[in-house]
DNA sequence: CGGCTGACGACCT
DNA sequence: GAGGTCGCCAGCC
């Protein structure tokens, strides 16, 4: 152990709850959120256990293929309610119109309308 | 086996 | 606002 860490539980949550799997566990909690609701990378991560391990949420989904429909990705956004930006896309991109498609106002931005009221907590993985 | 890659979030300047 | 640091590590080559 390092002498000297920044480490918080009280931030960051338990250590080392990612292991073998982990992604499969991050693509179940995505499947709770319903259509027309979106949940954001670090609620997933604290539904799994430890808030410090929102980014390999993304990562998780980042390694989702082209073809793995049945993980709606497109409803895990930020934590200020933003898609992950779609830089070169002039209709924002696939994000946002799976988004719209399902009655989820997205502005030109990336931010989604009534984000406080469309998120959604994804409830805690079991064991 | 080692090295690299990768969709965040909280806090700081 | 914008930018940097650091917390976190499986999966794939």
């Amino acid at each position: 152990m390092p002498h000297h860490s920044t480490y918080d539980p009280e931030r960051h949550g338990p250590r080392r709850i990612v292991g073998p799997g982990f992604h499969e566990q991050v693509y179940a909690r995505v499947r709770t959120v319903p259509a027309g609701r979106v949940t954001t990378y670090g609620d997933v991560a604290r539904a799994l256990g430890s808030a410090s391990v929102a980014r390999h949420v993304g990562f998780a989904l980042a390694a989702l293929g082209e073809g793995r429909d049945d993980v709606p990705w497109f409803r895990v956004v930020n934590g200020r309610g933003r898609v992950h930006t779609d830089p070169d896309a002039p209709d924002g991109g696939e994000q946002r119109r799976q988004l719209r498609a399902e009655g989820v106002e997205v502005d030109a931005e990336g931010r989604i309308a009534e984000f406080g009221a469309l998120r959604f907590l994804p409830p805690p993985a079991e064991e």
